[in-house]
RNA sequence: GCCGACUUAGCUCAGUUGGUAGAGCUACUGAUUUGUAAUCAGUGGGUCGGGGGUUCAAGUCCCUCAGUCGGCACCA
């Protein structure tokens, strides 16, 4: 007999040997049909592996985190099922469970159409009413190999030679299809249900290495339920309505031009106030804590990153060239040398650590054609770059204390849900600079998050080749996570620019630099707000924040009067006095998304007042002009100004 | 850069199996003075992304180049 413990604290007495399906079945019928897989002592298995010891377990169903991933991946094996099925001549590689859904590479001489999707979802749902039963099978590792080999299936094969020699090779099975997979699965394709939906084909390259060949990548959707389908289906609708390419033609705020300035942005005039918004909000909060901000030269000659170690990494992605007189030249792709430069002017002290050197700098970068991606991706953009020198005692209260100014800021644009990532040093070949150095920045980055409680991931390996890095991600109103933020910490690049100050004992010493930015690029924070606001930004950042609109001609002086207040006032604002109706006007300065439309006519003149609509509202609200000039400067006030 | 799909008027899009390029909005002109998401009428506007080919005939079929989009790879 073997001790079963539930959740709820039960103990359940059972024979040795019991599996998922005996437990399920135990505890209620509902549960046994409902249930997908089980957890044993915390580790996910199938329903059908027998337990043979005292165990905690839990039954895992669709409505589970767990449960619903189970669905994905066994949803994975259907699809790569259907496909066999369908073609032969097909090779399968990997498919797994990801975010919302799943995707399985495929290897097939033609492309696969979208017409191809209807026959791969019908026969999918096919083997779904089948029920076939999934069967788990362990095979010696020679053996598997040749077993994927013989069917032809050679990637398959490659996978299992590249495994470790500790390494169960255990095997899947379903009806005619066997996938080399580590599980766990549903008990039969009959419970992945009918929520699910193909999405799109993708190249992907095997192995994620580019230079081997490329796969046909079949992306598709599966839930739970067909509701959990729907309103996911729904969700992408709004991210699509939401696309700050299409809201920016709308708004009228940049284009590009890809034949003449690829992967650059031509501001328009609102997208340009916005964007100097963002500048002037950031450079105050910087001014209030400590910073100085310079500008250095957009471009500089080519040796000073040669000395960075950026040249060897990057140099093929910079934009350079050689001038008349044979001088090697480039635009900055980063603006670290610039910060460094002017950091060894003078001989600095001590008593001038910690040295905050902001810029707001332009850069450029040759980035790879296919990665180009509206204001997200771009080849020129502006870092709200900053550079903290500082003594390595320092290096960890600068860390804690940009940290805070960082998340701080966040919230000012209604970002309170932000990830923290750590990302650690890479592999030897891929970086700069001593072990024991690394050791001394990676725990001073860690250190500052943990002792004030910030919870963080680790991102082994990603951090950059001069030193590791935090980074931040915001959630966004649609649960979209985008990386923003980074701070890094460099004692590699203080090396290599040979810069000092002398401390306390009279001796030269080696400052620290942290490295940081908070929006990362303007351009793509500002995408990013666009999309999180659906294009509705807060008055503080419209770049039209009202806009009056008289009803008649007869009232346009009176319109203009009040547009002359609220400029008096000091923001943006404009009278709409073109011969249209109230509701053309309206209609038009809503798809515009201006936040206030201030409507006068001959009531509003005759008891100085104005009434006001606000965008995604009918309700009309009438006040005097002062209060309305009153409420207007209120609420176009940046946040935070006066910390 | 790689794989795939796409590219028609300023914008959003329609164009059957190859047979003389369409709509709405915008713009312009005129009328209309209007009370909270589109007033009416008229006039413009296109070498169908560029180049090449097949054909009596190409927006439509083929090749090629460029760009956009979705992914992959990359992201100092």
């Amino acid at each position: 007999m073997v001790a079963i413990k539930l959740p709820d604290g039960s103990i359940l007495d059972m024979e040795s040997g019991v599996n998922g399906f005996d437990i399920a079945a135990k505890i209620s019928l509902s549960l046994a049909k409902a249930a997908v897989a089980i957890t044993v002592n915390g580790t996910t298995q199938d329903l059908s592996t027998p337990i043979t010891a005292d165990a905690t377990v839990t039954i895992i169903t669709g409505k589970d985190k767990e449960g619903l991933h189970i669905i994905r991946h066994s949803c994975s094996h259907v699809m790569a099922e259907a496909v066999k099925e369908l073609w032969n001549d097909v090779q399968v590689t990997i498919g797994p469970a990801i975010e919302n859904g799943f995707y399985y590479d495929f290897a097939r001489q033609e492309p696969f159409t979208t017409d191809d999707f209807a026959k791969i979802e019908a026969k999918m749902h096919e083997i779904v009413k089948r029920d076939e039963k999934v069967e788990r099978l362990v095979m010696p590792r020679n053996e598997a190999i040749k077993y994927f080999k013989d069917m032809g299936e050679n990637y398959k094969a490659e996978i299992i030679e590249d495994l470790p020699e500790s390494e169960v090779i255990s095997l899947y099975r379903q009806g005619n299809f066997t996938d080399l997979c580590r599980g766990p699965h549903v008990p039969s394709t009959g419970k992945i249900g009918d929520a699910f939906k193909l999405m799109k084909v993708a190249g992907a390259y095997w192995r994620g290495d580019s230079s081997r060949e490329m796969l046909q990548r079949i992306y598709a959707t599966a839930w739970a339920s067909k509701k959990d389908l729907d309103d996911y289906l729904k969700m992408l609708e709004e991210a699509e309505k939401r696309d700050h390419r299409k809201i920016g033609k709308e708004m009228d705020l940049f284009h590009f031009e890809p034949e003449y300035a690829p992967g650059a942005v031509f501001w328009h005039d609102k997208g340009y106030k916005i964007y100097r918004k963002l500048i002037e909000y950031m450079r105050k909060r910087q001014e209030n804590n400590g910073y100085f901000e310079i500008a250095t030269p957009r471009i500089m000659d080519r040796c000073l990153w040669e000395i960075s170690g950026h040249w060897d990494k990057y140099g093929a992605h910079n934009y350079s060239g050689k001038t008349e007189d044979e001088k090697m030249f480039c635009v900055k792709p980063m603006n670290c040398p610039g910060g460094l430069l002017v950091y060894k002017q003078g001989v600095k002290s001590y008593r001038d650590l910690p040295l905050r050197m902001a810029e707001f700098g332009m850069v450029n970068r040759y980035e790879a054609s296919g990665s180009l991606m509206g204001l997200m991706r771009v080849r020129e953009f502006t870092q709200d770059d900053a550079h903290i020198f500082c003594t390595p005692e320092q290096m960890e209260e600068e860390c804690i204390t940009t940290l805070k100014l960082i998340l701080d800021i966040y919230k000012d644009f209604g970002f309170n849900d932000v990830k923290i990532y750590l990302s650690t040093r890479p592999d030897s070949i891929y970086r700069i600079g001593s072990d024991e150095i690394w050791d001394i920045c990676e725990n001073a980055l860690a250190n500052a998050l943990e002792s004030h409680g910030y919870k963080y991931e680790i991102n082994a390996g990603e951090g950059a080749f001069y030193g590791p890095k935090l980074e931040f991600i915001l959630k966004d109103a649609i649960g979209r996570e985008w990386q923003c933020g980074t701070i890094q910490v460099d004692m590699n690049l203080p090396q290599r620019f040979d810069i000092s100050y002398i401390g306390e004992d009279g001796e030269k010493h080696q400052p620290v630099m942290l490295h940081r930015a908070l929006f990362g690029s303007i351009e793509r924070f500002l995408g990013i707000l666009i999309e999180n606001h659906a294009g509705k930004l807060p008055l503080w950042l419209s770049p039209e924040p009202v806009v009056v609109c008289p009803i008649i001609s007869e009232i346009n002086g009176y319109a203009e009067e009040i547009t002359q207040k609220l400029r008096a006032a000091g923001l943006y604002a404009r009278a709409d006095l073109r011969n249209e109706k109230i509701t053309y006007k309206i209609r038009e300065l809503s798809v515009q998304k201006v936040p206030v439309i201030a409507v006068v006519g001959a009531k509003e003149k005759e008891n100085g007042t104005v009434t006001i609509r606000r965008l995604g509202s009918e309700k009309q609200e009438t006040m005097k002009v002062d209060d309305f000039v009153a409420a207007m400067v209120k609420e176009t006030t940046m946040p935070s100004m006066d910390r």
